[in-house]
DNA sequence: GTTCGTTGTATCCTGTCGGACATATCGCCG
DNA sequence: CGGCGATATGTCCGACAGGATACAACGAAC
């Protein structure tokens, strides 16, 4: 009675195009959320198996790209540096997840449907 | 009163995930609606400036994934042969695009605020 | 049975993305 | 002042997705 449809594989990203400026799916919103959560982009991209050089790609073509810098980031002290979520960072987080719950929300029925013509398999998974 | 911000270039992409089975966004979208428009994988693909190849490789996808072919084809004929939607194939393609008008009706505050928050250029572009 | 345009499939090639590695820099703290 | 840990940045390289190309099979029309 564990698995059974109760989670079936489905999931819905969404990637949000600003024409030639930026380009915000999952990726760079997670490791927002991990910034903010671990105070360092390396840690962030450790914790995400992705290498430094990558997050901090990531964080400056963000950080380019809106108004002000979404992650604010400090050379040595006290652990060597760190980094965490300016007032526009955590509300560029907020609005992006925001969009996912509400998008999943409201597309519930269509990606219901679209499930349930994937074949039938013996072994799902 | 042409050009305000009337098409802000903003676009909300979708990708679909079901599980390790099949993975569902625009360009596949497209190319369903191609074929269904045209009769032919090579004429969709090059309306889409995309290689035979690859067309049919997604088509293939597809075909694989659902319990019914979204796309039959036949070689041979009249002008050599073609294909077309099945049933479920604008199924498919017409669950993919209520999806997208939903999802982007859905989610238009959160991403006109995201659009508002990026940084104010001379040639936005 | 020749022609024709498409499907179907293999083989090769290349552009690109991102990882690996190498440094430099910075600023506390012992 | 030297070490530490993180940011910042450049260079090199391998993997791989996808384009280019080539070719066989097909089936109706003529």
């Amino acid at each position: 009675m564990a698995d059974r449809d109760d989670i079936p594989p489905v999931r819905l990203k969404l990637r949000l195009v600003f024409g030639d400026r930026l380009t915000l799916g999952p990726g760079k919103a997670d490791l927002l959320e991990r910034i903010g959560a671990l105070g360092s982009i390396s840690a962030a991209g450790r914790a995400m198996g992705m290498s430094y050089r990558r997050a901090w790609s990531l964080v400056e073509e963000m950080n380019a790209a809106f108004g002000h810098a979404v992650v604010q980031s400090t050379r040595g002290g006290p652990q060597g540096g760190g980094a965490h979520l300016t007032p526009e960072g955590r509300q560029v987080l907020t609005l992006y997840r925001e969009l996912e719950d509400r998008t999943a929300e409201a597309g519930a029925d269509q990606i219901v449907a679209l499930r349930g013509m994937l074949g039938d398999m013996p072994q799902g998974k």
